[in-house]
DNA sequence: CCACTCAGAACAAACGATTGCGCACACGGA
DNA sequence: TCCGTGTGCGCAATCGTTTGTTCTGAGTGG
């Protein structure tokens, strides 16, 4: 199979790429003329046959229009950026992919930005810089940045907030409350009443929303929400492992189940839980707010209400090419409902008394 | 100061970016000297009040170049296109990250394509469309992609290929067989000489890599490698499972030990060995290729071999760029070392016979 | 037979930068 | 006084498109 593989390294073997003017010339007219026809707009009057002389022609040289021409003239690049705070996060990543998948289909190319940790407005402008190359953003920032939030409206960017609502912005999140419910529902039927939370991180939109969710789900059961069953775990395995260490040491009366802000502060718990020696889902139950490979992986399976993250960067895809093209800034906060219950083995019914 | 800036027509939202010419006005020079100034080329002839002026006139301006337009002049787009087969896998997401992070300090921006599956070569030249808004592509394809690799080296395009060698081509992948004698040394370290193998991808580069590399650790320490010992695996925890359980139900003597090439097959693997009633480490243990945090969310928590994915993504960025701005096409392929072995509770001694 | 209309296509001006070249002016030596 | 020489900057072309405007005939009604 010798043939083909030839990587010349000197003669700059990088071919030269056909301009619209060469495609004009060989059709024998006007680049004008050349562009209207190949941009495909409807109400030109240009005949029939020369319409085909140019199609022929672009053919034949494999003409493609430069996005980086076209982009000066019209000052639309059609490319969206992303911002996320972390790229190893698998809802990050999935909603990455969701983006990537709505932006390739709608014709835009997806720029990722990596915004290391809480951004100083001063960052956010810098950032700013390569903002003129992308016709919109989407922001998938953790919390408190407003600041940069201003910076992008105050510099006229169509951006839409992701993984979270920030008033006054068009913003794509997930329904936690929604979620949180369809996990206490779940442990309701299987007779638990004395549900604790392993929240998120403190301060972030999900935790509290999560927080909250647990909170109205309860109550929508009739049950009294009990503060000392709140621990802080944030979203990390030896957080969810302290976590539930401190609650189990701290409480008087052990709940039966535990519902977990995340995936992997869950599998944290289950680590604790296994190390004091109770059963799972025999002396407790554990149900986590996120689906993912990982919840097959621990022991035991963990049961996990399914939430739509690459949905999530569609929608917010979907809804930037939508403000971009529209032209309107809307401020409307979508939020996605969750994707159901996924049964596995760490929830059973509630131990007898 | 009416003169220079007019530009939206409606209210536009969009603040007036400020240009070259806006600058060049309020420093009252010519937009020649105030571009050779503001680019800060060095050799050029500009007496330093004028120099301070124009600096002065785009700082209170907050002037930034527009990227289009000099790309459009300048044929460069300071812009890296990076493809990978799938956006959910953490060793692609590591690369990601880290093609990112040089990209970013390098002063170039990240684009990046989802390639589905194996993409056939005429889809390869429609995602070239988008090619000329790249300077050059980081290519993480899976398999015999050599037709997308020639359409590349036929348009010109700078590429390397990452997560694998591709003859011919600038590749940027890690080293399988370093990799594997890590875990093959630490193994026999601790005295086990029956060591199988739960292989990776048939046909991927790192699968083949990975299978040679266990041999040839075997072989270097005097230890025949018995095909038997082979299990193919895949990348998925069934896999990782079903393999595991083949391997148990073929062999006559069970190995003491089980390096698996990749870290979710390990996972798999452990659920199987669980199942089986045997004990890790004590009847059985357990080394993966690839460290992650899932390593440390299974039961028994997971030894493994650190290797590089960031690193691989950064590296790769680095050889892109400087083939880009170096201007020659090198084919080097560039094989990074493994990070070290993660020792964790998977592995232990091997069992008296 | 003559203006008039309109289809079809060319002209030309942007978009915002970069860059080769040329034009002044000042200075120094003959 | 005059002619290099060279510094400091402006002129203008260009990158590849898009798009408003103008031009040219051919067809038409009066």
């Amino acid at each position: 199979m010798a043939p083909a593989a030839r990587r010349a390294a000197r003669p700059a073997p990088r071919a030269a790429v056909p301009t619209l003017s060469d495609v004009a010339a060989k059709a024998a007219v006007d680049v004008s003329t050349a562009s209207r026809v190949l941009r495909g707009e409807q109400g030109q009057r240009v005949r029939d046959e020369t319409r085909a002389r140019i199609l022929a022609a672009a053919d034949a040289l494999g003409y493609r229009a430069n996005p980086v021409a076209r982009a000066l003239r019209t000052a639309r690049t059609h490319t969206l950026g992303i911002a996320v705070p972390q790229l190893d996060n698998p809802v990050f990543a999935a909603a990455i992919a969701g983006a990537e998948r709505v932006a390739a289909a709608r014709g835009y190319a997806l720029l990722i930005s990596h915004l290391e940790d809480a951004l100083p407005a001063k960052d956010a402008y810098a950032r700013l810089a390569q903002l003129n190359r992308v016709d919109g953003l989407l922001a998938a920032t953790l919390e408190e940045d407003a600041p940069f939030a201003e910076a992008l409206a105050e510099a006229g960017v169509p951006f839409v907030a992701l993984n979270r609502v920030l008033p006054g912005a068009c913003s794509v999140a997930l329904d936690n409350l929604a979620a949180a419910r369809v996990a206490i529902d779940h442990l309701v039927s299987l007779g638990h009443r004395r549900i604790a939370h392993l929240a998120g991180r403190v301060g972030g939109w999900n935790g509290q929303g999560r927080l909250a969710g647990w909170r109205a789900a309860l109550k929508a059961h009739g049950i009294r929400h009990d503060p000392e069953l709140v621990e802080h775990a944030g979203y990390t395995a030896s957080g969810g492992a302290a976590a539930m260490a401190a609650l189990l040491a701290r409480v008087r009366t052990r709940p039966t189940a535990v519902l977990a802000a995340t995936l992997v502060s869950a599998a944290g718990a289950l680590r604790t839980l296994r190390q004091a020696g109770l059963a799972v889902p025999g002396d407790i139950s554990v149900v986590a707010l996120h689906d993912g490979p990982v919840a097959e992986l621990v022991e035991p399976q963990l049961t996990t209400v399914a939430l739509p993250a690459e949905a999530m960067g569609a929608a917010g895809a979907e809804a930037l090419i939508a403000m971009i093209e529209g032209g309107a800034t809307s401020a409307a906060a979508t939020l996605l409902p969750p994707g159901g219950l996924v049964r596995r083995a760490s929830t059973g019914p509630a131990p007898e008394r």
